[in-house]
DNA sequence: ACCTGAACACCGTTCAAGT
DNA sequence: ACCTGAACACCGTTCAAGT
């Protein structure tokens, strides 16, 4: 049985993305590097290329598992009642969710995370999208919200929050002199597009 | 007088701005380096800390013309009639500017181009805000347009055009299905959120 | 004052060689 | 099959030395 000291790791795949969300944690994206990671993992350079395509394809992996608690945390926003006030509440929970995990929010919507073969992080975003559009289709069902176009008002939606939430990373809000809360502002915005 | 041969460059900072220029369009933000531009403008990897504190440095000043660029084609937007109109017609200004120099408008809200000392960047990305600033004072004051807290109502604008433009340069809104071109979905956004 | 050359520490990636 | 070691091409940045 292979142990640690063996040249066979064992999972090395689940070591390295371990490795790799804590570092994205703790520097950013603009910090990463797969040579630390392999570091980490007590592994040299090369091993990762056994596992991982190369430092996007890691990295995919990373967003990938970040779509999916994006999804969870959205689909966790309590059903029921006005289906437009849930709306406005996925709102604050998206732009929150990205808030607190901002480094990871990059990475999911960097340059090369979603290049042509990477089928698993486009999956994933467009999971957490539809998590925005069953919410739009119930509030049309139960008639508090009427709309020509569901996918459309969806696409508004995310860029509400979408922009909201990077301008917010960015500290742009703050230099803009807008003292809002991120949370607070997307959630008006959204009643104000809903109205 | 300098010649080109001569160790003195003559106006080095603007030549290697000009090759930033350059760099950016041509390979984007990531595959932009420091060292390619000096190699462009003919002069050692070590000569641009002369005139750059570093890369950040100059990339900073590649995002303050792209600010400069933007506001004049903000401000371009004929004025007179609703300004409630000329707020979309804006935004749809906003996001045609951005997807047409997507690696500029990368490169402009990027992760490192706004840190503390960079006054210059910061100060041309308010005067891009003060446009859309000042199309709301207009619109209020002739009437057309109720808000309560302007400054707010800014942030929310920018906050539509900013999430449109980034999505659609992300090929975000495309994976998602959404067929609307950015513009005409930034424009909807923004007339649903003046109504 | 302005630039070069060499150096340093660090990458991402490839590949023959080891176990 | 999986990993190491060495190598390659490339960075960003610093600094003594040249003109």
């Amino acid at each position: 049985m292979p142990s640690r000291d063996s040249y066979h790791h064992g999972d090395l795949r689940r070591a390295l993305t371990d490795a790799a969300l804590v570092l994205v944690r703790e520097r950013g994206p603009k910090g990463f590097s797969l040579t630390e990671v392999a570091r980490r993992a007590g592994v040299s350079a090369a091993a990762p290329y056994r596992h991982f395509a190369d430092k996007a394809d890691l990295l995919a992996t990373v967003a990938t598992l970040g779509f999916r608690q994006l999804t969870a945390a959205l689909n966790a926003v309590p059903a029921g009642g006005d289906g437009r006030q849930r709306l406005v509440e996925m709102g604050r929970q998206y732009v929150r969710w990205a808030l607190d995990h901002a480094d990871f929010y990059l990475v999911m919507f960097g340059a090369d995370t979603k290049q042509s073969d990477r089928t698993e992080v486009v999956r994933a975003a467009e999971d957490a999208f539809r998590a925005l559009l069953d919410a739009i289709s119930v509030a049309v069902s139960s008639g508090v919200l009427k709309v020509d176009d569901q996918h459309e008002l969806a696409g508004s939606l995310w860029s509400v929050v979408h922009g909201t939430a990077t301008l917010a990373i960015g500290r742009d809000l703050r230099h803009a002199g807008i003292t809002t809360p991120a949370e607070d502002l997307a959630a008006l915005t959204i009643a104000a597009v809903l109205r």
